[in-house]
DNA sequence: CTCACATGTTAAG
DNA sequence: TTAACCTGTGAGC
């Protein structure tokens, strides 16, 4: 389930059921219990995400950080809470009016302090989805680095946010081989991919799904069977691989890049030439 | 039913 | 570079 937009999502639900309120936490699972018990009926004053990591403030500058990692989800429902089901590692319920939020799965669930919390944030990038983001922070990484730009995005210290999605997606629609090294990269070029990058991103919250497809491009306008993947959207390359590119009928192709799944266009996404060839 | 795999990250070798 | 962690889903038997 998540990228950035996800947890976005989340802060938002949060926020929307809790904040402001007095919360009961618990850990059902018990792994959490110690934590929860710390904040267990204190106010919730609000939640905020930065990249992949959200985090639940509670009164005395006290935050539950919590990363979901690649399993993880944190469904947050208006209503009164049911029994447990499974492995709840985190449950929080409010009671006017009710509401309850249950975490399963995370690989991160712990109580920081604001020293711990700011720590977390620092080593992160700039976040597309945060109104304070400087892609300048960014730039400086990319600009000058020889590592594979499809790497450079889906590293954190670089871009908060970005996953595996975000990452085929962005590269397709700027026409953009995974393996370019980012120092070959213009600024100008990496702008244009910061801002497509936000405004993908953003539709992404309003709508809970990863869209990228242009509109000469979605099923109605081509005529073609509409995707039903996990994460629900119409996209270019992602898990496509083997089937037709949606601009020039290539074949997707898919290899490994840093442990995790590649796909681009061979046609659309050339590989990347040096200066030196021309001239 | 069992198995592989997944929008992620860390730590060990 | 590989394994490990944790849960849900879908494919295949």
């Amino acid at each position: 389930m998540p990228e950035g937009h996800t947890l976005h999502r989340l802060a938002h639900a949060i926020d929307e059921q809790f904040a402001g309120q007095i919360v009961a936490a618990s850990s059902p699972q018990g792994r959490f219990a110690d934590s929860a018990s710390l904040v267990d009926n204190t106010v919730l004053e609000g939640a905020e995400t930065w990249g992949k990591h959200l985090f639940i403030g509670f009164e005395g500058l006290r935050h539950v950080h919590v990363h979901l990692g690649l399993i993880g989800s944190f469904q947050v429902q208006a209503g009164p809470p049911p029994l447990p089901v499974g492995q709840v590692r985190l449950r929080l319920e409010a009671r006017t009016p009710p509401a309850y939020a249950d975490l399963r799965g995370a690989t991160t669930c712990e109580l920081v302090s604001d020293e711990g919390r700011r720590a977390i944030v620092d080593r992160l990038g700039p976040d597309p989805l945060r109104e304070d983001a400087d892609p300048g922070g960014a730039w400086a990484r990319i600009g000058r680095s020889r590592a594979p730009i499809g790497a450079l995005l889906m590293d954190q210290e670089v871009l908060g946010g970005v996953g595996n999605v975000y990452r085929a997606e962005l590269l397709f629609r700027h026409r953009m081989h995974p393996l370019r090294p980012g120092n070959t990269l213009r600024l100008a070029q990496f702008l244009a991919m910061w801002t497509d990058l936000v405004d993908l991103m953003r539709y992404g919250v309003l709508t809970g799904r990863i869209d990228t497809v242009r509109p000469e491009h979605t099923p109605e306008a081509m005529g073609r069977e509409p995707r039903r993947d996990d994460h629900g959207g119409e996209v270019y390359v992602y898990r496509r691989h083997g089937q037709p590119c949606l601009v020039c009928g290539a074949k997707v192709r898919t290899d490994t890049l840093v442990a995790r799944n590649l796909f681009w266009c061979p046609r659309c996404q050339p590989r990347f030439r040096s200066r030196a060839r021309s001239r």
